[in-house]
DNA sequence: CTGAAAGCGCTTACAG
DNA sequence: CTGAAAGCGCTTACAG
């Protein structure tokens, strides 16, 4: 590949002015030099090397993303939105996908500050993940979702209680007092939330519901699996609120599978609210998180340098048919 | 951040030799020396910076990789795949996500070369995309998909078009004599040969059934939007064949937005094959391509250095219910 | 086994 | 407006 120094010297220049003019700055160019210099770089194809460039100016201009499963649509669409995001700003986006395991978010955490991108985005398998090697290079980060309060981290989410609440009180709503919550798979803030809203809907509604929780993976398989096992019980509960839309399309699935009605026989919520929760059979109600907001305010967040934000974006109860027989949009 | 010279300061040695001990090489080290070094690292919590060592290296140790739409199930899977195997060499993958658009494709592409991976997997909005960035950097490239003949690129891929004929096949074995074809929104090598595949199909088992075709977007709400015009006429086609499970995504709801039944009413099959086609209703039957090999093939293919090698893996049949009554697993 | 030094390809004060 | 040179943080022959 050729090398500013190979452009320098076809353009009869430096290469200090080949720098000039293709960081437009930050000193002038005559236009004729700079005419002799793009000529020779487009007869090279020369590209600047950017890590070069980034070895010297001292920024890499990307930033990190760690998300728990790519593959899932909700971490997919927020993977588009933020690399939309940063691209305006001439950044780019390098996403690490953890498996849903500490080993590999730490495996991660270490490649990102080895390849020292300017900050990151993390959506962590914990609330408490160990940021230390973040901190100890400079490097500022910004979780998508609730953080334990010892964690010396941005983090920006919707107010998961609320919106656990919210959802469960209008299944409550429809008369439903058999109702289960269908939990992520570990303890943590984020759960702890879902439990709480869930808990303070049933308080005020409804005190005397029968009540269960299921812990479940967010893969659809696995909550479909936990699904068919409670749904085949003579005492099946007659709605599940579901902490991820994942979970929710298992239920489903269930449903179907063993010829339960939706939401006649049970009736289901979900949780994030992906474009594709409007396609499932039926549609299904669910809470949205703005994820182009989210994604806009991280990448502000962390431009801005700023250290320790807790900020809480609103979220949406998107009512479709998977909950029962109306159906409008009710903002938080 | 500290870096290697305080590294060997503090250990009392040079910077060669904390290098030889973090790269376990080219030159041995005293072990008394390796663990002053490694002691002094941990105290000043050294960590390698990649782009310096990538710059004196000559590799990155990165590859790219360009997909359409990083929120489609069917690039997660291929990039959670590609990223493992990546890891097993110690590479990281780079994603970049061009919106379905050639111009996004392009900026990624200069991106890439600008960032110096040492290698691209491709999935292009086109059939004859502009490589030439990537052929002047010396960075070989491997597309998942079919090729032009003149692109100078390796691929690998399934066989479209017998796959294409083998979903027909099993549509036409089920009496239907009037199919639609759902076919991708740009022509292409791959739309061409889904819809030779198809013909091929029509052409052994039915010369005489009513074939029409439709081009959509892969979105679940477009290809849905079409099919809800197709389906509500009076003469609508029997059975669907959508290029991918996306399209099929969007039939299915139409279907049921129109009160009709799958398969009794409305037969419909995909193409990919992700893991969530066993739990859309009904589940879906479609063409699954074996993300895992294609993943494991194309990192080592381009690790080999190979040039301009034009692959095929074998595809496979999930028959399941949408598209009507039996169901087995056909190896292609 | 280890150190001094050149080099990877940029950027940016410093001179002129 | 432009050039020579130092520096970013590594790796790797080259000596010893």
């Amino acid at each position: 590949m050729a090398t500013a120094k190979d452009v320098a010297a076809r353009a009869g220049t430096s290469t200090a002015v080949v720098s000039y003019v293709f960081n437009n700055g930050p000193r002038g160019v005559a236009p004729e030099t700079r005419e002799r210099v793009l000529r020779a770089a487009a007869e090279l194809s020369y590209r600047p090397n950017a890590l070069a460039r980034a070895l010297s100016f001292g920024r890499t201009l990307s930033v990190g993303l760690i998300v728990p499963d790519i593959a899932n649509r909700f971490f997919g669409e927020l993977a588009r939105a933020l690399e939309e995001v940063a691209a305006e700003r001439g950044n780019i986006l390098l996403i690490g996908d953890s498996s849903q395991r500490v080993e590999r978010e730490h495996e991660h955490i270490a490649a990102f500050v080895e390849r020292r991108v300017d900050s990151v985005v993390v959506v962590s398998v914990s609330d408490d993940p160990d940021l230390s090697a973040f901190a100890d290079a400079g490097i500022p980060v910004v979780a998508l979702h609730p953080l334990s309060e010892s964690v010396n981290a941005s983090s920006i989410s919707i107010d998961y209680r609320a919106a656990a609440a919210s959802a469960t009180r209008h299944l409550l709503e429809h008369g439903y007092r058999s109702i289960a919550l269908f939990n992520g798979p570990t303890e943590s803030a984020g759960s702890r939330q879902h439990r709480d809203g869930f808990m303070d809907a049933v308080r005020d509604l409804a005190p005397g519901a029968a009540v269960e929780e299921h812990s479940t993976q967010i893969a659809r398989a696995h909550a479909a699996q936990v699904a068919l096992d409670m749904l085949a019980r003579p005492s099946r509960p007659r709605a599940v609120y579901c902490a991820t839309d994942e979970q929710a399309y298992g239920v489903l699935f269930a449903c179907h599978r063993l010829g339960l009605r939706v939401p006649d026989d049970v009736a289901v919520t979900g949780f994030d609210g992906t474009e594709h929760s409007a396609y499932s059979y039926p549609p299904l109600t669910t809470v949205r998180q703005p994820i182009p907001e989210m994604a806009e305010r991280a990448i502000a967040l962390l431009a801005a340098g700023e250290e320790r934000v807790r900020e809480t974006v609103d979220f949406t109860l998107a009512v479709r048919e998977s909950c029962g027989r109306h159906g409008t949009d009710v903002a938080s």
